[in-house]
DNA sequence: CTACCGATTGACT
DNA sequence: GTCAATCGGTAGA
């Protein structure tokens, strides 16, 4: 019998550097069901991902990086398991940054069915509706107190700022495929990803549950 | 320097 | 459903 356990894990562990070095589209898939976490001095406030979408380094004319690296996007050049976080109409959106080979691919996180901190969240949104306080990639930043303070930041230590494995009691996600919301180009990728039924989900309603086929 | 615009949101018809 | 506020990044003069 081993006379060592092996290293206790928790569920609140980070994933892995070696979870978003993969390909992104599969990251993107992953991702739903885990936990986004943010500790501060207000307190933890935490979410289940349930919509994300894919941007690719290639093929994808509505990536960030499709047009060379520049000051605003550089992390998606970056290691993988870093934020990439970017300031759009006034607001912020947070990505995770996949696979170095395909430097320039992110994953963005659309939306999060509150867990935790739910008065914090309030407080920062303004707002005290449940889906009012993450249902959409600025909400969630406004949410979270992310800013493009946290671009770059290493979502692999496990602190202040990372992404958690799902809990162990989850129920199954049933996953949804679509067009990216919000862009004009590229329609006929389907790089959206979403928690089938899921009422947290952004965007129109009937872009919450995925066709018949 | 100016002009344009977007991976959004919230208010409104 | 429609629409305007909002502001940093980017390109171009």
């Amino acid at each position: 019998m081993p006379r060592r356990q092996a290293p206790s894990r928790s569920p609140d562990d980070p994933l892995p550097a070696s979870f978003y070095d993969r390909d992104p589209e599969l990251v993107a898939l992953d991702l739903l069901g885990k936990r986004l976490i943010r500790d501060s001095d207000e307190g933890r406030v935490e979410g289940r991902i349930v919509e994300v979408e894919a941007y690719l380094a290639s093929g994808d004319p509505a990536c960030h990086a499709a047009r060379g690296e520049t000051r605003r996007n550089a992390s998606m050049f970056g290691p993988p398991g870093r934020a990439y976080v970017y300031s759009i109409h006034a607001r912020y959106c947070f990505n995770a940054v996949v696979q170095p080979e395909q430097s320039g691919s992110a994953i963005l996180i659309r939306a999060l069915e509150p867990l935790q901190g739910l008065d914090i969240m309030r407080a920062r949104r303004g707002r005290d509706r449940l889906l009012d306080l993450t249902r959409g990639p600025a909400r969630l930043c406004e949410a979270f107190a992310i800013d493009t303070g946290w671009d770059s930041w290493d979502l692999c230590q496990g602190n202040q700022l990372w992404i958690a494995h799902e809990l162990p009691a989850a129920d199954q996600i049933v996953v949804g495929r679509s067009p990216r919301i919000g862009i004009r180009t590229a329609q006929d990728l389907l790089l959206r990803f979403f928690a089938d039924g899921n009422r947290f989900v952004s965007g129109p309603r009937h872009t919450h549950t995925r066709p018949v086929q």
